[in-house]
DNA sequence: CAGTGGGACTAAATCGAGTTATCTCACCCT
DNA sequence: AGGGTGAGATAACTCGATTTAGTCCCACTG
């Protein structure tokens, strides 16, 4: 594959010494004292070569591998995953780190053959991601490594990272008070109360408890929530009937860009104008947001952020029981009407 | 970090053989002559104790480490690259292969920083892949792998993987000749000729030859081409400025579904509705298709099987100076009306 | 009875680093 | 001259596998 890769016995041949001596001199290691002329030499055969470290030789020897796992119970879905590996990739090369990525589909089996594909790779940490917030343990295989849990509600021995959804949906209700918005106030959504959730998901239940407590701090308090699942079809059902049963919003929050979506359809079927005769503020900013007219003043989930973040804590050797909270940002937009006082 | 994993030495001692013995067996290599009852004895062993090969230590011997890099320039954009490498996973997974994914953002310094800690790890291989069709050939640094390019459009001494664009535009304008369409079908986007682009990109040319071919064999033609770049605004404008020009589409062939939400935008608010007064196919199967009111019928890029294709063939060993194109099939949905003749 | 030929294993080398223990000087002191 | 010291370098071991090159024993042969 790679026929002539310089080794360290060709640098310290180079160098005119022994390969210890080359050893020590690249890694910098103060302790054992070698001249300067020595480590001149040592150091200009390596540039001239152009030498690299083999870093599976290296591996074995240091049990090290620099190398850290990637689980995640699905990456294809919206642009979440890519966003987290990227904020995670760049976070790992800065140290000469890289990332093993995979996915486990959701599937038990699946998850065995990759944890212990990545286990027999040495990888030396792993982010145990998944795709939205809810319930999920890595597996005891993992026991042995520092593991950082990304967006997983349930308990876990190690830090966990989530997105501030109690701060996000604040921030959605702030935008709303700022711009002037009192009363009239709905919400689409709401904590995403089905029958598999009957008490609604995380994100649903902090975000609605954020809006809950900004309004009333304003005074005001939500007019009604619409309690549905999270698609686009939704959205649009929940503001028709809303519409049909005679309610007139003056401010939607929807609970995601994609009900954002199907609330701008049903408004714009009954001759309702954003943000003229309708505010609309929504979650996630997704490029949904910026694709509808006008566009979608949206709180971001922090994808690259909770990448970022979840290597870093690796990294950083910080373990221990801990909830790293990442903020989600307002990104304004034009969906939102500023009301005259 | 893993105080107590099982080596072979442990598995040979409890079988009481060699190590050599033990690697012979669970290597299943037969030029060695292993008796019934050793093999038996260095099987129950390594069951019982529940070992599994150190890939670093194999990797340092055999040069072979089962892992693929992955570089692409972007991964967070739309759900490409998730599904991309979703299709590259499970086939690499199925071989006890794992991905080693990194992206370069279009900065030739952090591709080099990563191609060589890539290689400093030993990849076997690499899928050098671009998110969407277009120039771009893999550095030299790689040319000692087998490397297979994802959406390169550039001359590459090796095989290129490329979704089947011309046979997509075919695609398209089958679905609407066979709905019954035959006069006033307009292109939305066309060839993307923009000032970077004053040819079209790679996609938007093939595209349109494929449905002005299909056109052709059904004795008709476009009836007319809204040349501009591909997102929502623009399909909004070129729909838009048709039906200021006094034109009444039938159907519209959307070059991308990104279009195709700004053209249902622009008919929206024009009264048209889709399909009855237009039908409209498109591009890609992004999530946008089945959000969208009516759902949008799209012919889709085939990213699971891109990345499948792509690490395929990277494991068959199938080299040489290759394009592999990729079908791109149609999924219909509500937003073509079945023409009576 | 020495020689030969396989069957069944194993000792030792190897991959490319990092690490420990040792060795060789030159120099100083008494 | 002998002994101690320490700077500067190196031989040899280690990580956990794979692989080469033998070894040992026994049966069989001429």
């Amino acid at each position: 594959m790679t026929p002539f890769r310089v080794t360290l016995a060709d640098v310290a041949r180079r160098a005119g010494v022994s390969r210890t001596t080359a050893s020590f001199v690249l890694s910098g290691r103060t302790d054992m004292r070698i001249s300067p002329d020595a480590q001149r030499r040592v150091n200009a055969a390596a540039a001239e070569l152009g030498y690299r470290p083999n870093q599976t030789a290296r591996s074995l020897r240091t049990q090290v591998t620099r190398t850290i796992g990637m689980i995640s119970d699905t990456i294809a879905t919206t642009q979440f995953a890519g966003e987290v590996i990227h904020g995670a990739l760049d976070t790992a090369l800065e140290r000469g780190y890289l990332l093993l990525v995979a996915e486990t589909s959701g599937d038990p089996i699946a998850e065995k053959k990759l944890v212990d594909e990545m286990l027999d790779r040495q990888v030396d940490a792993v982010v145990y991601a998944m795709m939205f917030t809810k319930p999920g343990c890595p597996p005891d295989a993992l026991s042995e490594l520092p593991v950082v849990v990304l967006n997983g509600i349930d308990d876990f021995d190690g830090p966990r990272i989530l997105p501030d959804e109690l701060g996000g949906g604040r921030t959605a209700a702030r935008a709303l008070v700022d711009a002037g918005h009192h009363d009239d106030i709905y919400a689409i959504g709401g904590r995403h109360r089905t029958t598999d959730t009957p008490d609604g998901v995380y994100a649903g239940r902090l975000r609605m408890r954020g809006v809950d407590e900004v309004l009333a701090d304003a005074g005001t308090a939500i007019a009604g929530s619409y309690e549905c699942a999270w698609e686009p079809e939704h959205g649009y059902e929940g503001v028709a009937s809303l519409l049909d049963e005679g309610h007139r919003p003056k401010a939607l929050v929807c609970l995601n860009d994609r009900l954002a979506l199907g609330a701008y359809q049903a408004l714009e079927e009954r001759g309702l104008r954003v943000p003229e005769d309708v505010s609309v503020v929504s979650f996630d900013d997704s490029d949904l947001a910026s694709w509808l007219r006008p566009t979608l003043t949206s709180v971001a989930l922090p994808h690259y952020e909770l990448g970022k973040t979840a290597v870093a804590t690796l990294l950083d050797g910080t373990s221990g029981r801990r909830l790293i909270t990442v903020p989600m940002p307002l990104r304004p937009r034009d969906s939102i009407r500023t009301v005259s006082a």
